[in-house]
DNA sequence: CTGATAGTGTTATGTTATAACATGTTATGA
DNA sequence: TCATAACATGTTATAACATAACACTATCAG
């Protein structure tokens, strides 16, 4: 059952998203990946990308590990953090360096680096594409060094966040 | 007793800074600023930032424990973190997330959004000038969210290491 | 002198992440 | 088919990073 997206005024960004096509998208686009590449999408890593795409916004490990004793698993901390990083290492995941949190990925389907955009108050999360957002990381002039990964972040406060208050 | 610049054949990058010159600059512009903002340049502030600027290398909070403890401070947490947030606050440290370490600053004078790059194997950090490396950084047409700031990490391997082994 | 502010110190604890090793399961190939 | 290698998960313990809460001192404005 898949969700049409309403029409909204707030910030763009954090809302140009249609998550109930996200989620359902995400896991097809998941276990072909994983077919196709012959990796095991196991019941444990099917569970923390759920959880992680299901919020979609920005978890602890040990959150992650909460909900994961929720629903019986084991939750102790290394489990988590091995299936985080080999959903990073495939690019579903990222790491929000400034949270200490991880994220299901937007577009699983681009090899990007990505860029994100980070309410302070909120802690909401936005993935934004290079292009679509306007930024442009053009790949620095720096000699013979091979970046291999970046990490873009932008914090701020959003929309919603602003007009709830004032600072 | 200022250290003249060798040449070198390494990764322009990491090298294209005079770091005696830096030593003695950095001091001074600090305590210029502090004089001028009516801050207190403290023993403590100054210690620690002299442990930064000397080594011009990231170290991690309780690695400056260690060496305040050796220098005659207490060096219970708080102490660093505290004087770190000080130090970042007017921007004279920047913390580098990829490596949970803090660097002193290259380029004090500016008020820059500062970008790293950082070789993974040797975990040598440059901070790179937007311009001078050829990274852009636009502004991002992202709808009332105002950025207050930017975290931009490069991560990869300098020329040095990528010359001693094949990965 | 009094109260406010800033700086430093201390104890305790919270949070995030990894090392090291054990167990089960599946695929491979002699 | 049996050894073995590779992978996935599980467990215990601990390392590494960070902050809360409160105490003490010094300085300074009123």
């Amino acid at each position: 059952m898949k969700k049409k997206r309403e029409g909204k005024t707030t910030s763009k960004i954090f809302d140009d998203h249609d998550h109930g096509m996200c989620f359902d998208d995400a896991i097809e686009q998941i276990e072909n990946y994983f077919l196709k590449k012959n990796l095991q999408f196991t019941p444990l890593r099917r569970k923390v990308f759920e959880i992680l795409i299901r919020d979609h916004k920005p978890l602890g490990a040990y959150e992650i590990l909460e909900a994961l004793g929720r629903d019986g698993f084991s939750s102790s901390p290394p489990i988590a953090y091995r299936v985080l990083d080999f959903l990073m290492e495939h690019g579903f995941v990222h790491k929000i360096q400034g949270l200490n949190a991880f994220i299901a990925c937007s577009n699983p389907n681009h090899s990007h680096s990505p860029a994100f955009v980070i309410c302070r108050k909120c802690e909401k999360v936005a993935e934004v594409d290079e292009k679509k957002s306007g930024i442009s990381f053009n790949s620095p002039n720096i000699d013979n060094f091979e970046v291999e990964k970046t990490t873009v972040e932008m914090t701020g406060v959003c929309t919603t966040c602003s007009r709830a208050a004032t600072i």
